[in-house]
DNA sequence: CAATCAAGTAAGTACCCGCTTGCAGTCGGG
DNA sequence: CCCGACTGCAAGCGGGTACTTACTTGATTG
């Protein structure tokens, strides 16, 4: 059973680095190091091989939860962007890859259930609790606002390992001043300590 | 001359809608309507074709100004906001291309001169004249700010068509949401009309 | 009119691709 | 002990790839 999952992996890795062009049976075969046939006798086709490796490894939707009845949204979102900004950042050469085929091969990706995709939904539906809490401003659009979130941390996590010039701040001290303008749009009341 | 620019359109079309390995000289040629030979004869190699097709086509920087005597932030910002979305949108799947190939090929693209780049330099550069000019709290990190909403509207023009569940407004009812949310997030002082 | 030059055409080279076949070794269980 | 399941190995098949060569065509220009 433990070959199975190192060809899986192998092949999600060699995706991830190479896209599915570049992904070529040889090179799976050599990183998972068995015999390219092994592959086809375990999996019939390269295709078949890459999506369940896609399923599999990585592209399943993450820990993503929030606090169902919110006390401190600032600290409360803090944390979750923290948690949430890590899982895609080292996922970040996978979701890169896989937005860039996204167009050609749109049935091999389970884009709705996608990290991303999952994080929102929880962002969203967090926000929904807030404003019903009375915790936000009542003028704010959550639909938007969790869009915006959650867009800010994607795009850092996917694209501050390639732009070193935009991101001089280190991840966290980012994070951070993301947390406190967007507290500052939603119109958060502090807590009193 | 006009053969030229049909071939160096047709080789970015052909990149974008299938990456590196994807655009095949026999598939650009068809595209742009010329021998597979002639391509080469113009160009050397595929390689040289598509650089000097990305660096022409597309992906140098676009209108991206904001004022230089900031006057009413929440019009400018929507003003901007709109061009540069409707910009990147666009250009969205040679973005989404480019980006999933960035770290096999990372001299191919020239990401600190991308259209995101560039407009994310142009909003951190206003918001700064913004809080000299004393039009938005001290309290605000500019250049997080423009993170986050460039990050805002590069995750939305990027993914939007590819996640129908997520993005259920059109464009123009996200973007004067965003907006919102983010004159607030800068505690804009609103200009008495 | 003749010379030139850009483009098309046809064929071919050497290599890589996904995938198949046949055979040899190797292991655990009846 | 032998059987069957699993894996490795070597070779090969048809097809696609980037790129080259040699020749033809047609328009431009001196």
């Amino acid at each position: 059973m433990e070959l199975r999952e190192r060809i899986l992996k192998a092949a999600a890795d060699v995706y991830a680095a190479s896209g599915f062009r570049g992904a070529t049976t040889r090179r799976i075969a050599e990183q998972a190091g068995v015999n390219e046939v092994t592959l086809f006798r375990h999996f019939g086709s390269k295709t078949r091989l890459l999506q369940e490796a896609m399923s599999c490894a990585g592209f399943a939707s993450a820990h993503c939860e929030l606090p169902l009845t919110p006390v401190d949204p600032r600290a409360e979102l803090a944390e979750w962007a923290g948690r949430t900004h890590a899982d895609l950042f080292a996922k970040r050469s996978l979701i890169r890859t896989a937005m860039g085929e996204i167009e050609e091969r749109p049935d091999f990706l389970l884009t709705e259930h996608s990290p991303p995709v999952c994080a929102g939904q929880a962002l969203h539906a967090y926000l929904e609790r807030l404003k019903t809490a009375g915790l936000i401003t009542a003028e704010a659009d959550c639909r938007a606002a969790a869009a915006m979130f959650m867009g800010t941390l994607f795009a850092d996590a996917v694209t501050r390992d390639v732009l070193a010039s935009v991101f001089a701040d280190p991840p966290e001290t980012s994070l951070k001043r993301y947390v406190d303008l967007f507290v500052r749009a939603l119109g958060v009341e502090e807590p009193t300590p």
